[in-house]
RNA sequence: GGCGACGUGGCGGAGUGGCUACGCAGCGGCCUGCAAAGCCGCGUACACCGGUUCGAUUCCGGUCGUCGCCUCCA
């Protein structure tokens, strides 16, 4: 096992992955909040984090990845009453959660170890509320629960905030029931329209955003697990808000890297359903397809924020296609030795910060090497491959669309016009064929039809 | 206003105190009946102004600009 450094907000600087478990390393990522399809952004930290995954496992570490769903939140309700007619939240928070998990099972990275609900993990969410009330780092207020923010000295740390420049707080309803303007809920009481809740100590009512967080990681993870990524878009207020519950509460530091991800823009804007810019998953993969999205997510540093554009899903569409070309001289079996330099930069990115586009970079290198020895073994280019998510590249393309028998018949016609020396004709016939949509192909084992 | 990140060749996107990133596009060549695909080759680009240094795209200061967070957000 290489040393693996990976960037953390909390100390804002290269740190050294050292498990919690020698050999085995936790990782929570922030999933979305299930109240509409999800958008190509929302699935960034996805690819980040199972493909750190693979990583890590390739390294030699026995990983589990755990990715939550917010299933009861605002939005939720907001949704559900939105409809007509309007329906039960629930419903509307299952069928999402639901797309959520077919959109994201398209991308073929296989799914997290754990994927855990918010409205399953009720009883945890209760009995931490009732520790940090107990420790007075709570109080409850006609049925609501607000975390205390200056009982945590260590508040702001995350995101490298002082308490003073944050002065405004959690506005909107529940501020005149707060103490402080910075206290934010960890239980809102049940309101007039909204349709799930569940009875509690201090009074009927569901979880806040942060606390679910909290608690679903401990339940499953434990606490001072290694890894906690998501967008970093949530490094103020949901991660600092989960960093302060589990702090307050357990008295130990709920996690020890923590991980963002850079945010996915277009026209030079954040993609958000805020901002209304959003291409869904769903039709981006359609379009483009997932080697295609995969390689786009790849090509850039996960830190970084990546321009989204249909210039960009086409490059790598086309770069996509090229390595699929390259990997099919290749042999199943062991690599030549001299390539191995390109096959150890691959991999040394990855150990640095997860370089992916530094990675990638070392795959085309040794791709140019193998070049120049067909038929050699592609025992490299199957593990580079295989981490990076892009091992459907080892194939034909299964997607690629199969030519009718209209297609065959002319290009058939073509080869009969070229083996009598018909140029005129045979030209003629490739251009019938590109009007269809057929680029033709000529090889040493006959003519081809490739989709346009 | 506060905090943070960033400004790299036509586009996307890494990185480094002196040495080719890489991809896509483009150009030239090989191959081909001609093409396409593939292969080979080709780009002294690092916002601006000062400073440090033998030497800065890379370090420091300033200017301009962009993006993110500070409210729901991956």
């Amino acid at each position: 096992m290489r040393p693996i450094q990976i960037y953390d907000t909390r100390r804002a600087a290269l740190v050294t992955l050292e498990p919690r478990d020698p050999g085995k390393v936790s990782i929570y990522a922030c999933g979305p909040t299930v109240y509409g399809r999800i958008h190509v952004g929302n699935a960034r930290p996805f690819v980040v984090y199972s493909l750190l995954k693979r990583f890590l496992v390739h390294e030699g570490y026995e990983v589990t990845l755990v990715a939550n769903i917010t299933d009861v939140n605002d939005k939720i309700y907001e949704a559900a009453n939105g409809v007509d007619p309007p329906q039960p939240s629930a419903l509307l928070a299952s069928a999402m959660a639901a797309a959520y998990i077919a959109d994201t099972d398209r991308l073929g990275l296989g799914r997290p170890d754990s994927e855990p609900l918010a409205t399953e993990t009720i009883d945890p969410i209760i009995d931490l509320i009732g520790v940090l009330i107990e420790r007075d780092a709570a109080y409850a207020v006609e049925g609501d629960v607000y975390f205390r923010v200056r009982s945590d000295e260590a508040y702001g740390e995350l995101s490298h905030r002082s308490l003073d420049a944050l002065d405004q707080g959690e506005g909107g309803e529940g501020a005149a029931l707060k103490q402080d303007p910075l206290d934010f809920a960890l239980w809102k009481a049940q309101k007039a329209g909204e349709d799930t809740a569940w009875d509690a100590p201090w009074g009927r009512g569901r979880p806040g955003w942060h606390i679910e967080c909290s608690a679903m990681a401990e339940e499953i993870l434990g606490v001072g697990f290694d890894i906690h990524g998501g967008g970093n878009d949530l490094v103020f207020p949901h991660h600092e808000n989960e960093a302060a519950q589990t702090r307050m509460a357990r008295g130990q530091e709920l996690a020890q890297i923590w991980m963002h991800n850079g945010m996915l823009q277009l026209d030079g804007e954040k993609m958000a359903k805020s901002v209304g810019n959003i291409e869904s998953l769903a039709l981006v993969l359609e379009r483009w397809g997932r080697d295609a999205l995969v390689l786009f997510f790849v090509s850039g540093h996960y830190r970084q924020p990546l321009l989204f554009s249909d210039q960009a899903l086409k490059q790598a569409q086309t770069s996509a296609r090229r390595i699929r070309a390259g990997a099919a001289l290749l042999t199943d079996g062991h690599s030549p030795p001299g390539l191995a330099a390109h096959r150890e930069q691959f991999f040394a990115a990855l150990a640095d910060d997860f370089n992916t586009p530094r990675a990638l970079a070392a795959l085309h290198g040794w791709l140019a090497d193998v070049a120049a020895s067909p038929g050699a073994g592609n025992d490299d280019l199957v593990q580079m491959l295989t981490v990076l998510g892009l091992e459907s590249l080892l194939a034909p393309d299964v997607s690629a669309e199969q030519p009718d028998d209209a297609a065959l018949e002319l290009l058939a016609a073509r080869e009969a016009a070229r083996a009598t020396n018909d140029w005129e004709l045979a030209d003629s016939l490739r251009d019938q064929l590109a009007a269809l949509g057929w680029e033709v192909r000529d090889g040493k084992d006959g003519a081809k039809l490739v989709a346009l």
